[in-house]
Parts: C-alpha cells; structure tokens; sequence
RNA sequence: GGGAGCAUAGCUCAGCUGGUUUAGAGCAUCUGCCUUACAAGCAGAGGGUCCGCGGUUCGAACCCGUGUGCUCCCA
C-alpha cells in the first residue's frame, strides 16, 4: 500500500466516525461496570460551533474517550437549551424578514413559528460536534423544552411554591426596553460612557414668595427628574444643614419633596446633593423604601415617558433627556453642563440601556436551597479544578440574592400560575388543576375566566435540572438510568457560568434527587484571541472553526487547542499551534511510514531482545509517561498530559528510539525488534487517542490487521520503571548531545566520521550504549582509553572524558572557550555550595538529606572542575 | 464601590510540601544541514532583575506585608 507523502485527515475523519457510530461505541447502556457520566453543557439551539464550544467539547470527549478505555461504561449526554432570550429573537428576526411583526400573532401562532425554526435550524452546533470527534451517544440526545423536561420544569416550580420558595413581589429590575423583558443581574453589562452630568437647582420652599433659595443637585439623567420624591443631603455636609426637613420643589412639575439627610449620600460628589427617584434607580429605591417615600413610575414598558411623567408623555426617554434641557434652562433650573465618564448597564442581547424599573415578577429566595450546595464544596463533595474557584463560589453563595425567575417572552416555560379577573391567582401543574383550586374556593368560577400567567421562566430555571432530567430523574423518578448515571462524574464548562449554571445545578441535585449532581467540576478558560481580546461575534475575532477543521483536520484543531489550555487558565488562542498539531500528525504520519518501509525488510537476525538497550529503553520510558499521564489525568492537567507524550512521540520514540533501532541503508531489520516496535507505536497510540482520535485510530488500523478498534482498546496495566535503565538512557542521550554539539562547534559535516576514544572509570555502563552512541555521533571507531588522546576535541561529562579524533585540522580556540565558560560557571558554583556548608546554622537546621545533598554537589563540581582542567591541560 | 485572581525567557505556561533551582518546557529566534520516514523535517545553540520594595527563615520564584500593573466576577 501507497502511504502519501504527508497526512491527510479529511477522508480519514470521515471515514472512523462513521465506523464508530455504526458499531455503536458511543451508545450506553447500564450494566456491570462502573458508569463515567458527562452530560454535555446544552448550546443554545440557535448556535454555532465556536471556539469556546471547541475547547470545552475537546475536554470532554478526552475525559469520556479515556474513561471508556479503562474499563468505564462511558456515557456523554448531548442536548441543546431552547434558550428563550437568544432563540426568541432570531425567531423574531426570521419573522421580520418575511414580513410577520410579532405583535400581530397570537402566542400559539408565534410558537408554531419558533417550533418551525427549531426543527429546521435548531441544533446545528450538534451536527459539528460530530466533526470534531466528540464520542456523544446520541440517542440519548435532550432538549430543555422536550415533552418530559417541560414538564418536570412545572413541577419544580409547582413544588418550590408549594415549599414556599417561590414568591411574586413588585421589586426593583433590570428592564430590557426593546426586549421589553425584565433581565437577571447577569444579563446586564456594564460600559463606561461618555455622558453630561447635568446641573439643576431646585426652588426650596421657603415659605415665602419674594425669597428664592435653591438647591443644586447633579445628575445624568435629567429625564428623570418627574419621578423625584424627595433630595436627600449627607447629614455631616454642613452647607445643607439648615436644610433638613425642608422642602423643595421639583421643576417643570413643581411637585413639592422633602430635603432628607442620610450618610449614603456623598459630599464630594457633584454638588453633595442627590434627587430620589425610587421608581428608577436601585440605590434609590432602597431610600425610598427607608424613608418611605413615593414611588412615581414615569416610565413605560417601552422606554417612552408615562402618565405619571405629567409632561413629554410617550416620548422616549433619550429625546426627553435632549428636549428637558432647552426647557430647564428657560424655567431658570439649568445650573451648568459638564463632562462625565460613567458606567451604564446595557443589555446582554439586544445592547439597549437597561433602565431599573419596579416591576411585578416571580422570584425564587435562594437563602434555604443554597445552603446544602455550599457545604458539598466547601467540604469537597464536589471539588472545582482548579480549586481557586471554591473562594469564589464561597463568596457568592454567602451573600446570595434572589433570583427573578420571570422573562417577558413567549418561548419557553410558561409560568404556572392562572389568574382570575380579579387578581387572585393559583399555582398548578394545568389549567385543569387550576380550575380545581379555584373552583375548591369559589364554585361559581369557570374555566374560560381563568388566564395562565403571559411570561416564560428564566432559561436556567429549565437546565439547572439538566444533569438528572436527561435521565429523566424527575418526569420518571427513580427509574434504573438515572439511579445508574447518576450522579454523574465531571461537569466541563466556564467558569463564567459558575452562579447562573453550576451553583444552581449543585441546588437543584440536592433538592430533587438528594444527591449532588457531579464530582467533578472542571473549569476551562475563556478563549481568547492574540490580542487578548475576549472573542465574539461582535469583535468578529472568532476563526471559523469548521474551515479550520476543513484546512487542518479535527485532531490538529483538537491538538491546538489542548496544547496550552490549563484548566482555569484563559486560552489565547493562535493558529501556530494549530500547525503544531498538524505537523505532529505528520510526524506520526511520517513515522508510520518508516515502519511500512521496514516491514517488508524484516530478517531473522536473532537479535537477543533482553540485552537490546533501545528495546529496553524504550518500553521503559513508554511505562514511565503512562504512569505519569494516569497521574495528571486525575488531577485534570489534561494539557501538561498531552504535552509529556507529545514528547514522548516526537522525542523519545521518533527522535531517539526509531534512530537507534534504525538499520542501515537497505538493510533488514531484526524480525523482533521490528515487532516490538510496531507494539510500542499501538500503545503510544492508544495513550494519544483520547486527545487525537481520527489520526490514532487509522495508524492503530495501518500498523497491523486489528481485530478491534483502538476506540474501545481497554488499556493494559503499566508495569514497573526500572530506573538504572531510564538513567543510562539519559547518559546516553546527554553523551550524544555534547558530542553533537562539539562537532557542530567544529565544523565537522555530519558526514565526516569521527574515532570516539571513552575515558571512564565505569567502562560497563557504556558497553551497553557503546554502537548507538557510535552510530548516533558517527564514529566508524570506538575505544576506551586510559590516556588522554593528544590533537583531539575534549568533551567532559560529569566525571568521564571523550576524545573526538578527526582527519581534520583543529582550531583550539572556540573549544578552549567552552571549556573555560564552562570552568568559570562550575567554580563559582562550587564556591556558593562551599559558602552554604561552611554555614553552621545551615548544616545545624537544614535537613540531614538536603546537607548530604550539597555535599555530593560540592564534591561533584569539584571532580567536574578537575575535568575541564586536564581537559585544558590537553589542548596546550 | 465590594470581591476574587494573576504577574516567571520574545509568546504561552510548568515549577505541587520553602532545600537536586545559579529556574524548566513548548512555540518563536539564531547557526549548520535538501543525511533515503518526515524541510510540516534533522542536529545544535542562545535567551531570565522569577513585577518593585520591605519582612520571616540557616535558606524564598514559593510564606507574610506593601506598592504597581493586568484580568475576571458582582454592584
């Protein structure tokens, strides 16, 4: 067969996630063994794969490819998350193109809309998984709005009413004008605008007609000043102390407010003086509710002045803020105008300038379900990777707020709750059970009087249920998947998503299946691009992940990504480890095919395998790595993993192994070592094929006829190091490198042989490593030597010399200047070590090992300096 | 305004319990090689005020304090 000169994944990809889903690897049934769980963080159905989704992904399939090769009955759930805000607005925007204002719908008919939408566009993103390998079983594929988990979202919000956590309560939100929906905390980014901070005074009511005092106050939002109720002074500020208890009165409106003195006031700012506005401002509000003073909403749902304003009714709120301004002036309020950097809250999803707003929603209080997921961290039932974030999640949890659970839109969970004409309304599972209640009150209600409230859940209030509603945890309580998947292993996702998702997950586990809901968390960066820039589709900084498959296959994307992303740790993301991972797939690539070369070229040499140095060395490093590997498995550091057999490949098995073991030009190669050899390329493999997959499997398949497939290969356990062998190799290798250097440093061409004389009082150890060293710096010559070899190149290591003999004509002097670089480094090294045993306090309270430790240094700088010296002596 | 975190080579990061650290890796850079698996490669090399200052200690990249800069979360 025909390798091609270089690697080409596309067909390769293909054709082995083909092979997979058809032999049913990834599907997952319960049984004897143990289960790995994963359930996938739901994309949002209207997405598209990005790099955030590829990092996060790439994680996981590693941890559930692993895991379903050593034994485990891996089990990784896929879903999407209908959600509400991010769908509802495309859905809106589709029907704007075809001409459909939403408004002139009913909600079953926008819903028949959104459903369309769904099925046709909804769930791409799961589509592109598959190409990047992701082993998800997708017949277990979930969706937050599927018939069940709709109705396990009622029930729960059925049962937190019942249990009293839910409450309705006119409160201070965040307000999405053009959305017209009320926003979570989260869903508000704050900005630094330039704005005007606006001067104006206001006539305090001196109770007499002929005398005018003002008081000036400042503010940003001069439109807001018809919803003012009272101005309040910090009691300490002495210019406004003859003021307290006075009265003013508001301009254009002449509503007349108190004057309050509180300490939340600052002196310093503006002109010490501040205007309430209870109804529009949080900080405000909280006044207002200490003083109890008027709430005047000036405000419509949609940004334009109310009734209530009294003037400029039903314009918007920023050509009032514009048109105030000529009027305040002529009414002699307007003081002055200056500059002013500020932070204003914009919506996440449609960018407007949320206004704060008093408004009727449904609120869970989190005080009672939180307490249980705080203790699972803080007592390391779940443990964060990396643990920094436990401080985080502490703070939070300790000081959490209630969470408004209400959104203003039609695509999602309809709240629960029924109303009657008069106000009085009920919670219930139906419109049937909600008759019941009503009817058990009043008989004479009908069933057409009762309305179902208009507004959706917050879509998190659907997948905090996620990880035991796929398994059904709640629609189908106690029923075998669940008790068997549940509670699942790791959870891979952002930390950015730590309260609204992870918290609330950790909340809901204990509270409806009484267990937590993973052990694991696992928290990847945020990906970044060069710059640092924080990527997104706004920035347009995001790379077309599918192109990049397409131009550097899925394993290399997968590989580029892996390579320098420790978890927590941000990822700035560069394509130049993409061709990274490209050019390691070559190499591998490259590799096999020097294996195919020698295949056909195999010979009974009778090489005695047990005395084969290289054979030896290697299956010795091969355990060390996998120990290693195992290790930084568990402890999540799945990048330095992937580093250390990245070196292990291109390094020890392609650099070193394959060299040494490489017969000569058109020669065969011993039966044996050609086998053991294509054994250890399987199992490295197979350490590699959680991270890489596609390439993995087609070398696995290309080495040899395979009876399985390396996707389901369970790992074999690793055998013992032995350390005498992984030492001599590390001799072997320095000995190489310093005899290289020296040639280099020589001007000998690698084709120029050398006579390799060996002065050593330990001539065993390299008997064994004596023809590969020979080969490796090509000497046609090796001895050892008692005598130092006149005219030749000196290179010292540790204790021992090595005399480099050559036809060629030698210039001492770059030679002579290593040695005594080197001579002047190891001296005043031998002189802090010598200062640190002359301490007496040191060789007192140090360690017995460490004082023993700096006496071998001491005595080895020493022996070394002694080398370079008779080195010297040699060249003169 | 409140909180959390970070600062080590040009870049991205290791450095876990203070002592094999006169600090490692990958990438990038430089030098020499088109050597029959691989130039998407091979062989080698250079590169550091461990952010500044102070302290604890026989000993600090690591612990404590402080300053500076950056990032994130919350208001």
């Amino acid at each position: 067969m025909e390798l091609s000169k270089n690697y080409i994944p596309t067909e390769v990809e293909t054709k082995w996630y083909a092979h997979w889903l058809d032999k049913g690897y990834f599907s997952s049934k319960p049984d004897e063994r143990d289960p790995y769980t994963v359930v996938i963080p739901p994309p949002n159905v209207t997405g598209v794969l990005h790099m955030g989704h590829c990092l996060n992904n790439s994680i996981q399939d590693i941890l559930v490819r692993r895991a379903r090769m050593t034994g485990k009955n891996a089990c990784w759930v896929p879903g999407t998350d209908h959600a509400s805000i991010a769908t509802e607005a495309k859905v809106v925007a589709m029907l704007r193109e075809r001409g459909i204002a939403k408004s002139s719908l009913s909600r079953d008919e926008f819903l028949g809309y959104a459903w369309e939408w769904k099925e046709k566009y909804g769930g791409i993103i799961l589509q592109q998984l598959r190409k990047l390998g992701c082993s998800l079983d997708w017949d277990r594929t979930s969706f937050t709005m599927d018939q069940d988990y709709y109705q396990s979202v009622i029930k729960v919000f059925n049962d937190l009413y019942a249990k009293g956590h839910i409450y309705r309560g006119k409160r201070m939100i965040n307000w999405d004008v053009r959305a017209k929906t009320a926003l979570s905390d989260e869903e508000v980014i704050y900005k630094e605008v330039q704005s005007k901070l606006y001067y104006i005074r206001y006539r305090i009511d001196t109770g007499s007609e002929s005398h005018h005092e003002f008081i000036t106050i400042a503010t940003v939002r001069p439109e807001t000043i018809m919803g003012d109720t009272a101005i309040c002074v910090n009691p300490n500020d002495e210019r406004f102390k003859h003021l307290h208890g006075k009265f003013a009165y508001v301009p254009l409106i002449n509503r007349r407010i108190p004057i309050i003195p509180d300490e939340y006031v600052e002196v310093d700012f503006g002109t010490g003086a501040l205007k309430v506005t209870p109804a529009h401002d949080i900080n405000d509000y909280q006044l207002g509710q200490k003083y109890q003073l008027d709430i005047i909403d000036t405000m419509n749902d949609d940004g334009t002045m109310s009734e209530a304003a009294q003037i400029f009714i039903g314009e918007d709120r920023f050509e009032v803020r514009k048109k105030i301004i000529p009027e305040l002036e002529s009414a002699g309020n307007l003081v002055k105008i200056e500059d002013y950097t500020n932070q204003v809250g914009f919506s996440e999803r449609t960018d407007v300038v949320v206004e704060s707003r008093l408004s009727l929603q449904w609120w869970v209080s989190m005080k009672a379900i939180s307490e249980p997921a705080l203790k699972a961290v803080m007592d390391d039932e779940i443990n964060f990777h990396p643990a920094k974030f436990k401080n985080l999640y502490r703070h939070w949890m300790e000081n959490i707020k209630d969470w408004c659970i209400s959104r203003q839109l039609w695509w999602g969970h309809r709240i629960p709750a029924y109303y009657l004409e008069d106000g009085s309304f009920v919670v219930a599972h139906s419109l049937e059970e909600a008759f019941e209640k009503f009817k058990s009150k009043n008989s004479k209600v009908k069933i057409e009087d009762i309305k179902q409230d208009e507004d959706c859940l917050d879509t998190w209030f659907s997948s905090w249920l996620w990880p035991f509603e796929v398994f059904k945890g709640l629609s189908n309580p106690g029923n075998a998947e669940v008790k068997y998947y549940y509670p699942t292993n790791t959870l891979v996702t952002a930390p950015e998503i730590i309260f609204f998702w992870v918290a609330r997950m950790i909340m809901a586990g204990y509270e409806y299946q009484g267990e937590k809901p993973f052990s694991d968390v696992y928290f990847t960066g945020i990906v970044r691009d060069k710059q640092g820039r924080k990527m997104s589709k706004s920035l347009g900084n995001s790379p077309d992940l599918l192109g990049l498959i397409d131009q550097y296959g899925a394993d290399a994307v997968r590989f580029g990504i892996m390579i320098a992303s420790p978890a927590g740790n941000d990822l700035l993301f560069d394509e130049s480890s993409l061709e990274q991972g490209r050019n390691f797939n070559n190499k591998m690539w490259n590799a096999l095919k020097l294996l195919k070369m020698w295949e056909v070229r195999q010979a009974d040499l009778g090489a005695d395998l047990k005395n084969d140095f290289a054979i030896n060395w290697f299956e010795n490093r091969l355990n060390t790595v996998k120990a290693e590997v195992e290790i930084l498995m568990q402890q999540f550091r799945l990048s330095e993993a992937l580093k250390i057999i990245y070196s292990l490949v291109w390094d020890d098995f392609c650099s070193w192994y394959l060299e040494w073991i490489k017969p000569g030009f058109e020669q065969p190669i011993d039966k044996e070592v050609y086998q053991r050899t294509v054994s250890y390329f399987e199992e490295l493999m197979q350490i590699l094929h959680p991270f890489v997959p596609f390439i993995t499997e087609e070398i696995y398949h290309l080495l040899n006829e395979q009876s399985d497939d390396l996707c389901v290969k369970q790992n074999q356990s690793i055998k013992a190091v032995n350390e005498d062998i992984t030492n001599a190799g590390e001799l072997l290798k320095n000995v190489i490198s310093a005899l290289r250097d020296a040639r280099n440093k020589n001007q000998l061409k690698p084709k120029e042989t050398i006579k390799l004389h060996i002065q050593t009082e330990n001539i065993s150890s390299y008997q064994a490593i004596e023809k590969i060293l020979a080969k490796q710096v090509n000497a046609d010559q090796t001895s050892f030597t008692a005598e130092s070899i006149a005219n030749s190149i000196v290179v010292a290591i540790e204790k021992d010399k090595f005399f480099i003999e050559t036809e060629k004509v030698l210039d001492a002097t770059t030679l002579k200047a290593e040695l005594l670089k080197d001579l002047e480094y190891q001296t005043k090294f031998l002189q802090s070590v010598t200062i640190k045993l002359s301490n007496e306090r040191f060789v007192q309270n140090a360690k017995p090992e460490v004082v023993e430790l700096e006496r071998k240094k001491q005595s080895d700088a020493a022996a070394r300096i002694k080398t370079i010296e008779e080195s010297l002596a040699n060249l003169n």
